[in-house]
DNA sequence: TTGCGTGCAAAGGTTTTGCATGGCA
DNA sequence: TGCCATGCAAAACCTTTGCACGCAA
């Protein structure tokens, strides 16, 4: 609440650009800098930090903390795609890729989940844990 | 591999035994420290993450790392249940409890997913993000 | 006696906070 | 001009690593 996003600034227009450009993909706050940086732009950590605070109360970005990794990933999802439907994650726990799904069928799950045990899931925000097709495989 | 967990040890005792009473519930390496203290035991903080590294490799132990957290939860799981079976976790966004959820119909996700999607999930690791009943009454 | 186990201290990495300065409106 | 935004430095945290000593077998 308060006073947040209450100017435009280079730094935010910044941001918020580099996140749509590399919409479908996860970024650590390292990896958003790095692109800015390759890009010829230069923002502090601090103020990425606190930008992606407000974009993710105002669902525009969506956070993931995968097991494993110490960072927090973070995804541009903007108001449109991914937001409504069951759009689900899966991070294989090998090759530590996170994967989309945008899989209607997942649906089902939600029912039930809302139906038999009165839980509301946020298909965004979760994520399933296991082994992804290449690296079963190997296995 | 190599040898670990080869010997036994009063730390290796009592970081198991404290697991075991606290089932059920999750907690952090903080928690587990603290609770051990308060049962005048003293364990290093280096001795407890080790350990636990251990167990989860045996599935002794289940790692969560619950979004907005900064540190991860162990939980203790033994052999016995929540193992084998299609044994979910439900974490509430608001209220932050992590929730069993020891669900048959729950195995169709599982099927489809491989199935479908060659992703093999691992249910015990995965955590469904959203509202339990009683915080979805409330707002 | 051998070699893993233990724990202190320190390093490593991510995220947050304090504070003086900069820039939008 | 009034305030929020910015970013450096430093703090706060969690976790890992190095190393000398302890202890199970």
């Amino acid at each position: 609440m308060s006073d947040r996003n209450k100017y435009n600034t280079r730094q935010k227009n910044d941001i918020i650009e580099c996140l749509k450009e590399a919409k479908g993909t996860q970024m650590t706050v390292s990896d958003l800098n790095y692109r800015l940086h390759g890009q010829g732009v230069n923002i502090g950590m601090t103020t990425i930090y606190r930008h992606l605070e407000k974009l993710l109360e105002d669902g525009v970005v969506n956070k993931y903390t995968a097991d494993g990794d110490r960072s927090a990933y973070f995804e541009y999802i903007g108001t449109e795609d991914c937001h409504r439907p069951m759009c689900f994650h899966c991070k294989c726990v090998k090759c530590g890729r996170l994967i989309h799904l945008d899989c209607g069928e997942l649906s089902e799950v939600v029912h039930h989940l809302e139906d038999s045990h009165g839980f509301t899931v946020d298909p965004v925000k979760t994520v399933f844990y296991g082994l992804c097709s290449s690296c079963r495989e190997v296995a």
